[in-house]
RNA sequence: GCGGAGAUCGCAUAGUCUGGUAUUGCGCCGGCCUUGAAAGCCGGUGGUGUAAGCCUCGGGAGUUCGAAUCUCUCUCUCCGCGCCA
């Protein structure tokens, strides 16, 4: 949510960033409306609260000095004062709620570099690393190397649970263990505390790290205690410190978090989302940032350089793109995507996401830190280290053998007693 | 799940019985003093608003001219009991 002073008071700026996104002013007109309408209104109401505590005060006072004939007349002036109130009230707070509703809506201030475009045909390509290996066999694709080696188990996922879901079963659910182990590694040596959230959040702390729609189409909701399943874990870690004031030296708080992450994918079909790739539970590895606002451009820099170097680790084939202003979300003021080469699949597919929120989640977790001149929202980040179910598919289509079995990445071996090769699971 | 005690400004604390508009300490910021720092002393330090003002004692509702204070309700924390990976 961006800032109200920044409506008010530069509104140009949000009406610039709708340009460049190519969507309506409208809603911006309306917010600005309704915080008009909602300030008149709030005026109206705090002169008869003031009319009332006056009234008060003298009550008060003529009490003191016995006048009780004083009272009554202070009272009859002030008998229908309460009701006047408990109406201009509401109708502020149903002001400011629409105001507020509208105003989420409303996405982040995109940052310079964000390159235009319509959808992902936009995006740029920043960097390469690696290159495609050279098979001498034609390479199979992720689920075919699930099926073949009996590692995943949608069918009786299906069963159990629904469709896309999975078990996952023998040297593929170990290599999974051992990638966490090691991403979590990876960033622990460079100043991330491990922290593994709750997976279940309620509605009011939902609402401030992530887009109203998500409700409908992303989450999961767990009836009859209203609780919703994450995401992300980057949802709980936010949330973690709103309503709070943190001490500047406190900052910048670094975490990895590491949890179960639940998606509904409503909409998603097709072809391409077959086996892994797409399911609505995988485990994640994710960094988040939370800093002082001048730093979070460096720090998003520093979540990149992460990320590169534990996928280079992993010696993985990858490209990073700078996601285009089509195909930004609301809360991201700029992000990166790692994407993989699959040689399976014959293209690079999105297995990383590197994200500045800027302010935006932060404005409305209420999130600040302690400044001379009052408090002021931080900056939060976030990028997933490794998503695992993707992770899995990367590397089983890259380091895929003509016989079907997987070589194991060398830095995950000692995480998995030196073995050196996936093998087939006997059922 | 049952019984009891609690939740007050960044942290800690007084006020709650008996309704009259939030006390004090720490931390932080500024000033004095100092070569500099510390200590000491003085002032400031919740939100919003240009301001007057309005709001703020876990959330919501109620009683009242007026609620941190009384009533109801919800949430959370602590203690004891029960159950339990």
């Amino acid at each position: 949510m961006l800032d109200m002073k920044l409506f008010r008071d530069n509104s140009e700026i949000i009406r610039r960033d709708h340009e460049r996104r190519g969507i309506s002013q409208e809603p911006i007109n309306e917010v600005i409306r309704l915080d008009n309408e909602w300030k008149n209104s709030l005026h109206t109401m705090e002169a008869s609260r003031r009319k009332r505590n006056i009234a008060a005060k003298e009550i008060a006072e003529a009490k003191k000095q016995g006048d009780q004939e004083k009272v009554n007349v202070i009272l009859s002036q002030v008998k229908d004062l309460g009701l006047e109130i408990e109406q201009l009230d509401a109708r502020a707070k149903e002001l400011l709620l629409q105001r507020d509703n509208l105003r989420m809506s409303i996405p982040n201030i995109l940052h310079d570099d964000v390159p235009s475009g319509d959808d992902e045909q936009g995006n740029t390509m920043k960097m390469l690393s690696g290159e495609k290996t050279d098979f001498s066999f034609l390479p199979k694709t992720h689920n075919e190397l699930i099926e073949s080696n009996q590692w995943v188990d949608l069918e009786r996922g299906a069963k159990v649970t629904g469709s896309r879901f999975f078990f996952l079963k023998g040297d593929l659910a170990r290599m999974e263990l051992a990638l966490q182990q090691f991403s979590i590694d990876h960033l622990t040596s460079r100043g991330f505390t491990l922290v593994q959230p709750p997976v279940m959040m309620n509605r009011e702390a939902y609402e401030g790290v992530t887009d109203l729609s998500d409700f409908e189409t992303v989450m999961y909701g767990v009836e009859p205690d209203k609780l919703y399943m994450i995401a992300t874990s980057e949802h709980p870690l936010t949330a973690m410190f709103k309503d709070e004031v943190i001490e500047p030296s406190k900052l910048p708080i670094m975490m990895v978090g590491v949890s179960p992450c639940f998606r509904r994918e409503v909409g998603a079909h097709g072809l391409s989302d077959r086996g892994i790739w797409r399911v609505h539970q995988f485990t994640k590895v994710e960094q988040i940032i939370i800093c002082h606002p001048d730093d979070s451009w460096n720090h998003h820099e520093v979540l990149l350089e992460n990320c590169r170097s534990l996928w280079d680790a992993l010696d993985i084939h990858y490209q990073i793109v700078n996601i285009c202003t089509g195909d930004m979300g609301t809360v991201a003021a700029k992000k990166y995507d790692l994407e993989a080469w699959l040689p399976g699949a014959n293209a690079y597919k999105e297995i990383v996401s590197c994200s500045n929120c800027t302010d935006y989640q932060a404005n409305r977790l209420k999130v600040r830190y302690r400044t001379p001149e009052g408090n002021a929202p931080v900056h939060t980040l976030n990028s997933t280290a490794v998503a695992t179910s993707r992770a899995l598919v990367a590397i089983i289509e890259q380091n895929q053998l003509e016989d079907g079995r997987v070589k194991i990445p060398e830095v995950l071996r000692s995480y998995m007693h030196g073995q050196e090769i996936l093998e087939p699971c006997q059922w």
